[in-house]
RNA sequence: GCUCGAGUGGUGGAAUUGGUAGACACGCAAGACUUAAAAUCUUGUGUCCAUUAGGACGUGCGGGUUCAAGUCCCGCCUCGAGUACCA
């Protein structure tokens, strides 16, 4: 065999291994890049192809900007607290730790394999007691926190208690819970537990009663970002509401910077939109309606312009003044209305929009600027946990007023001067008020803003902006996750001690909740625990967010035992420069390392608030299954030709048996015991040809493609580089692997450019012929844009164009050779290795330089013009380059050619574009 | 519904600032080598008309701007992703 690509693969890797060779240097002068990949959940299915995509893009990149001479940080991990491995320890009884232990062994051997430039020594785990003992001090110092609003940052929780001392919390602007006032004395009158509570309505994490979403089904609580469609996203199980005593995180005090800082990282608007719109920023104003009784309701509206178009009011029908406001005549309804709302699940209610129901509660509130009797229903389009829980409701504005109005014979008021509202409300901020008193015949947004200002003055109201965003619950009701760093004395948490850390996780008899409901952990008697203080430990543990949200600063300093990073090391590599993941991330991981980042620069510990700089999305890899079909009648496999011709069903046949839709009859017959006496309906040349179709990779699909066996038959550089040349990075594309021969044949014509015919090295010294020349300076160019634009599979063609140029060339030439393995290193660098060495270097192609383009070689003396009239290419002149335009001009219509096209009229036009095209418009 | 992205040969895709549409690769076809196959090499390959020369059409659809549009503008269609009573 001529490229011997095992015996070269194996004999690299060893030698980076052995040569550390991708080590990095902390804190030198060279310039620093730091590229990164989101970790992997090593999960038990081991990878498919589809997950080293991102992996060897990243790799390129980091082993590019090596030779450029960059201090390059390219790490790996692991995310290894998770669901699935305890899911399993349920089934099995093995703990989850061996599961994962097992896991990660096979992930590395996986990515080992494919030739990743990963510094291992800096690897982390977040499941390892020497991570998450970090992971839990970040949890300390998050509660130990407050967020004040006027300095705009986190500050500690010891100054708060210094205000409070001195002036209560009258003056404070705290993202806070806390409602009620007290004053310096009250709180110096206050208990230790009356004082903890209050504390903890500002603390950034907090413990309190919270509507949670539990899934009964996985026995824990999920987040927002963790349910798809009303379902959890791992299972698919129904998912319900529940008050639970819970960890929360205060991550709304920082929706404000986490969507004004979108601004200032370099990512798809696709996922700036996407993290905008979770957080839902809307400004607008709080209202105050009196009603008839005396009680105030408190609306949130972003149209306080359109007030006085007010026809109704709207309550969630889980208001608490429901029951005060109800008239007796109506309080059977507006119960039945109650009981049947409280009976709907989360999903029904979401996937009945359509149908309009409320109930008249017979109260009336007093509209604030007229004094006139408004009628209070509820209604369940109305949200108990947005804004309020109330709406004024102005139908003329707001499609679901406006459809509940007409479906309960509402009066309908248009306060839009010119604006027809026969059909359906109008929802745009471009009407001119009328009919509004003072906001008459003004344009909606100037109203808005005069209605704020005598909302306020009037004293009714304040302008207000209301984020969608809630508070992330922060504990799970699961084993297999960081235990808190909390224990409880008569029920008030603690804190333990920063020198006790980690608080690690206790040995259960069973995964399982306990009989009265509480957590695994609850299993675990004070002497299973590493640290057992107070009462009892916490029986909750963190969600999997936790470890992920940090886990890009560890890297910078994997084994401190100081701090969790320290100062300089974080200094040094600072933002994550590059970071390559999955676009499904966007509400929960990215969100979450974005508000801890901001968190620890706001206390000082790091000095960047955003972790990443760049950031792209590589797209799915898609299966492409293959298909046998089988006749009804017969039971006969019917080819793809002929299967119009007979009633079949269609079965999915292993990828593995099919080549280039050939199906390998004998492999099918004893794939499964069903199909060991299959008879066959063929095509007329004999072969069975499947059908097949773009789906997901899955097992239950037959078209899961491991890496592995393709390095075991291409080798790892086919690999790395058929996975690049697939397509752009960020586009899902189905994977196929007819086209990796073609990508093969590349690396192995390569392999002929350094050997003669019977595979004996074979390059030659001396100056380089000028083709070759230009043949090298082009890749050097098109190579270098390709990788600043992040375009790796236009650079995988130009490696190609370029070999089969120096391949038409005979060139062997040693100098143009080699600074042709640079440019190829990142992307196939065993190969690059291999050849490198026997070019008679002592060094790995990892330390040298990348070439440097050259543009005199590209200079040529003629250019071979496009001539177009009419805008329609006729046929090409080749022209001096240094060609005047007007001579240009003059060659190309005396040019016999030409003179077809003409017809003998004279051109109304010519455009010359020098060294481009010439157009002749007749 | 809203937001974002994408529609180019038989297939994956290329065309970076408006300037030769289909680079590169797969597949397919023909040929060379071979007893044969595989591998390798050579040639061809957008569609239609034409023996050739050549011509017409062609980047989801319909308009527009321009000497020139895959690329810019307006209006639609289809597919994918996200989100959904957010006041």
């Amino acid at each position: 065999m001529d490229y011997n690509f095992k015996e070269i693969e194996k004999r690299w890797q060893n030698y980076w291994r052995e040569h550390k060779t991708y080590s990095a240097k902390d804190l030198t002068d060279q310039p620093k890049y730091y590229g990164l990949s989101m970790f992997p959940y090593p999960s038990g299915a081991g990878l498919h192809v589809g997950h080293p995509l991102g992996y060897i893009a990243s790799d390129i990149y980091a082993r590019y900007k090596k030779l450029k001479g960059f201090n390059v940080l390219h790490p790996m991990g692991y995310d290894s607290f998770g669901l699935p491995a305890e899911q399993y320890a349920i089934q099995t009884g093995q703990h989850p730790a061996v599961t994962t232990e097992q896991n990660l062994a096979r992930y590395r051997e996986q990515l080992d394999k494919i030739g990743f430039s990963f510094d291992w020594d800096r690897e982390v785990r977040t499941s390892d007691p020497n991570y998450y003992k970090w992971t839990q001090w970040i949890f300390k110092q998050l509660y130990n926190a407050w967020y004040d609003k006027t300095t705009n940052k986190a500050e500690t929780i010891d100054k708060l208690v210094a205000i409070f001392e001195n002036e209560g919390n009258g003056e404070i602007n705290a993202a806070t819970d806390q409602t009620e006032r007290f004053t310096a004395s009250d709180w110096k009158g206050f208990s230790e537990k009356e004082q903890q509570a209050i504390l903890m309505n500002y603390r950034l994490t907090y413990l309190a009663d919270s509507w949670v979403n539990w899934c009964p089904a996985l026995g824990t609580v999920l987040a927002n970002d963790e349910i798809k469609d009303g379902v959890s996203e791992r299972g698919g199980h129904p998912v319900e509401q529940k008050l639970m005593r819970q960890w929360s995180m205060r991550i709304t005090a920082y929706a404000e910077r986490l969507i004004n800082d979108l601004a200032d990282v370099d990512w798809t608007d696709s996922i700036k939109d996407q993290q905008k719109n979770w957080i839902g920023k809307s400004v607008g104003a709080s209202v105050i309606f009196k009603t008839e009784t005396g009680e105030d309701i408190e609306v949130f509206t972003t149209r306080p312009d359109t007030i006085f178009g007010v026809s109704f009011m709207v309550l969630a029908p889980e208001h608490e003044l429901v029951k005060k406001l109800t008239t007796a005549d109506r309080q059977e309804a507006i119960e039945t209305y109650q009981k049947q709302t409280s009976l709907k699940t989360e999903r029904d209610r979401q996937a009945d929009v359509k149908t309009i129901s409320g109930a008249f509660t017979g109260a009336y509130a007093l509209h604030p600027f007229t004094g006139e009797k408004i009628e209070i229903w509820i209604a369940d389009y109305v949200l108990a946990g947005y804004g309020t829980g109330a709406v004024m409701a102005v139908p003329c504005g707001d499609q679901r007023d406006y459809d509940f109005a007409n479906h309960f014979g509402i009066e309908i008021k248009n306060i839009f001067k010119d604006v027809d509202i026969s059909e359906s409300a109008y929802t745009e901020k471009d009407a001119t008020i009328t009919d509004s008193d003072f906001l008459t015949d003004l344009p909606a947004k100037k109203a808005i803003k005069l209605a704020i200002y005598e909302i306020e003055k009037r004293g009714f109201g304040k302008g207000q902006t209301n984020y969608r965003l809630r508070d992330a619950v922060f504990s799970r009701q699961r084993y297999w996750g960081e235990p808190f760093p909390v224990y409880y004395k008569d029920e008030i948490p603690y804190l333990v001690e920063d020198d006790k850390l980690p608080v690690t996780l206790p040995d259960v008899d069973k995964y399982l909740p306990t009989e009265d409901g509480e957590p695994p952990l609850a299993r675990a008697k004070s002497e299973d625990w590493n640290v057992f203080e107070g009462d009892r430990m916490e029986y909750n543990t963190m969600p999997g967010w936790a470890g992920s949200s940090w886990y890009f600063l560890r890297y910078m300093d994997p084994h401190n035992e100081q701090v969790f990073v320290s100062k300089e090391k974080a200094d040094y590599w600072n933002q994550v420069d590059l970071y390559i993941g999955g676009s499904e991330h966007a509400t929960g991981h990215l969100l979450y390392a974005r508000f801890w980042t901001k968190f620890l620069f706001d206390m000082g510990f790091i000095s960047f608030n955003e972790p990443f700089k760049k950031m792209i999305n590589q797209g799915m890899i898609l299966g492409r299954s293959s298909f046998v079909y089988r006749d009804k009648d017969s039971g006969k496999f019917v080819s793809f030709g002929k299967r119009k011709e007979y009633a079949t069903s269609r079965l999915h046949a292993d990828i593995h048996l099919v080549d280039n839709d050939e199906l390998n009859i004998d492999g099918f017959k004893n794939w499964l015991p069903e199909y060991k006496d299959a008879s066959f309906i063929l095509e007329d040349n004999g072969t069975y040809i499947c059908g097949h179709e773009v789906e997901k990779m899955s097992k239950s699909k037959y078209n899961v493609q491991t890496p592995d066996e393709l390095v075991e038959k291409f080798g790892a550089d086919t690999l790395r580089c058929y996975e690049m040349f697939l397509g752009p990075l960020e586009q899902a594309k189905p994977w196929d692997t007819k086209g990796i021969n073609g990508v093969h044949n590349f690396l192995r014509k390569l392999w002929r450019l350094f050997h003669d015919a019977d595979n004996n090295f074979e390059v030659s010294e001396g100056e380089p012929d000028k083709k070759s020349l230009k043949t090298l300076h082009k890749a050097i160019k098109k190579i270098q844009e390709d990788l600043d634009r992040y375009s790796f599979n236009t650079a995988v063609s130009n490696f190609m164009i370029a070999t089969n140029e120096l391949t038409e060339q005979q060139c062997n030439n040693k100098n143009i050779l080699g600074e042709l393995l640079i440019l190829l290193s990142p992307y196939a660098p065993h190969i690059a290795e291999e050849l490198w060495a026997k070019l008679g270097n002592k060094e790995s192609i990892t330390k040298a330089k990348f070439p440097t383009f050259n543009p005199d070689f590209l200079v040529e003396a003629e250019f071979e013009y496009p001539v177009s009239f009419n805008g329609k290419m006729r046929f090409k002149l080749p022209l001096p380059t240094n060609m005047s335009k007007e001579d240009i001009e003059a060659a190309v219509l005396t040019n016999d050619q030409s003179a077809k096209y003409l017809d003998g009229k004279t051109p109304k036009k010519v455009i010359v574009v020098p060294g481009r095209i010439v157009n002749i418009v007749i």
